[in-house]
DNA sequence: TCAAAAGTGTTAGGGGTACACCCATGT
DNA sequence: ACATGGGTGTACCCCTAACACTTTTGA
């Protein structure tokens, strides 16, 4: 027996919402989609999984494609299935979301897929089923930055305790008091405060932090309490 | 155009985590593959996906045939697409858990199948990276469960306190002080108590309770803290 | 009457929230 | 000098964790 000789084999995709952050407002990369169905309207970034390839290994390429970046951070979402998704052929799509540092990325490469950041909070219409899975991004990326410390991987390796605030209050569309806000992040352990400043944002200036980062993979798993002593909770 | 015609298709299935508590111990089913490769070894239920179903259809068509149970509690857990895990030919899974009352599991349908009940801290060795499927599983439910109400769908309709803490000790492998469960627990409004009691466990029997439907939909969302206010966490 | 599990209340301490003023500096 | 944003400390309250005894009843 060589193959499961009866069975349907299946276009099988990936989609990434990158999000990155410019100091004031969370945004997802999106490009011009290159061919047909939908060609020309605004999609998120994608690719067929190719046959040597792992789902991993297929996500960054794609996101590498677009933004030459790589080591980024990058989480599988979830996998879209229903049999209506594309209308041309049926296709899976296999989601995942990247966070990255917007300074980093190279605004010329969007000439070639005319891609182009969009605030959250109001970006275009996207193709198929796509506007869902931005959805479900938006909820995860809220759901696990309240339990573990992945916020950090949107700024540089330099930032303010404003900048960081800031972005806090943007994810979870809240307004936070600055003095616990301050309290809280610096009991972590997580951070460490460097000499020199920031001027851009105000006149006095604001410390840089950067992160500890033995602290920051010793407590990736952070922040739970519903449970006494739990064996694990990581991930 | 009607297709999209340079790319490759792959094979697609659905495997599935069932978890069961049968008052005592986390189990998981498992059955004994009826195919080759690694035919009569012990695996998960699963099957590959067909050209007219979504991948939810597909799991809850898995789910049903070794259960015979439908609308049970069912989440979609991570898609594994690792180039070599079926060393056939190359498959991508996609997996699900799903949480069952155990009484409600028809014994016998388990000799098609030759399914068995494993306590999820001995169970054997599994096929391909199934392994690492139930591993991942396990670390999904606990965290979950950590901030969800999903642990009352291994129960019964009515059910005792003392067995709620049992499985919330087996859930986090931990122990709980019973005062200070039963507090927290009643606290959230998610339950009624019932007059009858459950005389099975003890002499003196322990009452019964069930869930409150409309809080249990309501506060499915639940048991969050980090951010003030948040605009939503749900999932 | 004894063993085994169910059920219940109090206290002390830590963490969270609310809240207001001074500081540094560029204009 | 003043406007702008940065930075800090305290008091109160609630929630959490720790902890022990009584009740019921079948054997």
């Amino acid at each position: 027996m060589q193959k499961y000789s009866k069975q349907t084999r299946i276009l099988l995709a990936v989609d990434c919402i990158i999000f990155g952050f410019d100091g004031d407002t969370l945004k997802i990369l999106l490009i011009k989609r290159a061919f047909q169905p939908e060609k020309d309207n605004w999609s998120l970034m994608g690719g067929f999984v190719q046959p040597q390839e792992s789902l991993d290994q297929a996500a960054n390429r794609i996101l590498k494609q677009l933004t030459d970046l790589e080591g980024v951070y990058l989480e599988q979402l979830h996998t879209f299935g229903s049999t209506k998704r594309d209308p041309i052929e049926r296709t899976v799509s296999v989601t995942y979301f990247a966070l990255i540092d917007i300074n980093k990325y190279q605004t010329q490469l969007s000439k070639d897929y005319h891609a182009e950041w969009f605030p959250l909070k109001r970006f275009p219409k996207l193709i198929f089923d796509q506007q869902e899975m931005v959805e479900a991004a938006k909820k995860r990326i809220r759901y696990k930055a309240a339990m573990h410390p992945i916020l950090f991987e949107l700024l540089p390796g330099k930032f303010t305790l404003p900048q960081l605030q800031t972005l806090y209050e943007c994810v979870f569309n809240t307004q936070i008091d600055k003095r616990n806000f301050s309290k809280r992040i610096l009991a972590t352990g997580l951070l460490i405060k460097l000499t020199d400043k920031d001027k851009a944002g105000s006149k006095r200036g604001a410390f840089y932090y950067q992160l500890n980062m033995q602290n920051y993979y010793a407590k990736f798993q952070a922040f739970m309490n519903f449970i006494p002593n739990p064996d694990t909770l990581s991930q």
